[in-house]
DNA sequence: GCGTGTGAAACAGTTCACAGCA
DNA sequence: TGCTGTGAACTGTTTCACACGC
């Protein structure tokens, strides 16, 4: 029926951090690589390795590995980072201001084109001092999301405001959202969601934790991500 | 062997999510959930969510279902939640300043107790403008790791200093980070390391809705988290 | 009747091990 | 020889379906 189904979930979220260890590795001057050398890097067995790139082609060359410039060309290619994406940010406080201000974002193609806020009192003035990004009302959601062809955005709103957001951004023609707030969210099926909040990541470190210590560390990997 | 073994990593993630739900059913002075009513909510089966809580322990109510007071209770003793951690910040950035303000650790049960910098520019004045904790130089972790007793750290530098950050944490007795650099780190066994790329997340939504474009949605669910 | 807890069945993902190619 | 790509075996996770208790 389509381009990558069948592909495993956690094949895909791999994927990222292959490209992420691939463009470190081209930054020490790195133009080969093997499964082995890959996997080393990431706590992951090279069999993983190769059977994860294997879904998407034929990459390898055998007897030598993978041309890191090229794999990254193809793996940008799969994920869809091989061109810049805009989007819009809701939510103006202090982890939207931060998200505004980081720099990872343009380094890996995502460039935030606008900045709203349920808020008047936020409206219309820059979103921080070291940003030339106005703060919108959010009634401008949908021209804005027309004329710029934005498909991405970014939720950063206290939780009891993120499924009226959430609702916002999918009437105006959002196809992903990233959801920092922490609420589970309800969006049409043709919309992708990933939840990405910061307390629930602390609790699974405090449950590793909390569970390393109670049986006095005779553990193995725990590593993700 | 111990306390949690053999529980799905999975199900753990999910436990999370379980908690959070259940703390905005009782914000709607709801007392009682099936396993059904919190499915439907995080878009689980109801098989899933019974086999996760079953998992630790046999918390319901044949019949009945779950009391959510007395759930939150025992899920939060499960994660480890139940008390206050003491949590050291390295990365006084825009990143790690929004995280010094962000209000949603202190609900959960995470207090950021001492911020770290290697910038010397940096040490020895308030970490921002809203903030009563002073920057400290690296070379004070291990003391203050020690005398606060604290043992989960939050990594936001960087990516190219993010593992001399890391070793400098294992050495200091930290025993679980949350690493927000983008880059893999290597640590002991016993320490438990959760990676939170910001720009990893956004990948996945690009490569998601870009598979969903390519197929005209014709789509089962994305939803994750 | 309603809803949990749980073995058994089905499905999915990972690891193994090796054929084949440079 | 070194390393990829891949079927087959294995391991882990989810779903099913039902016995039991309220």
């Amino acid at each position: 029926m389509a381009k990558f189904d069948g592909v495993p979930a956690p094949a895909v979220r791999r994927l990222s951090l292959y490209l992420r260890q691939l463009e470190a590795f081209r930054d020490t001057n790195l133009h080969t690589v093997s499964s082995k050398q890959l996997g080393e890097a990431l706590r992951i067995t090279d069999a993983q390795v190769r059977k994860d790139l294997a879904y998407f082609g034929q990459f390898g060359q055998a007897g030598i590995g993978y041309d890191v410039e090229e794999l990254i060309a193809k793996v940008r290619n799969i994920l869809g980072t091989d061109r810049t994406w805009n989007v819009v940010l809701v939510g103006a406080g202090n982890l939207g201001r931060a998200l505004l201000a980081y720099r990872g974002f343009r380094k890996k193609g995502f460039r935030i084109a606008a900045v709203f806020d349920g808020d008047p009192a936020k409206q219309n003035r820059p979103a921080s001092a070291d940003s030339d990004l106005d703060v919108h009302a959010l009634e401008d959601l949908p021209t804005t999301v027309a004329e710029q062809d934005i498909h991405l955005a970014v939720i950063a709103v206290p939780a009891q405001e993120a499924q009226a957001v959430a609702d916002r951004l999918v009437a105006a023609g959002i196809k992903g959202i990233m959801n920092m707030a922490p609420a589970a969210l309800h969006v049409p099926q043709d919309v992708a969601v990933i939840g990405l909040d910061l307390a629930v990541h602390l609790e699974q470190l405090s449950f590793q934790v909390g569970a390393a210590a109670a049986r006095g560390n005779n553990n193995h990997d725990m590593q993700s991500l």
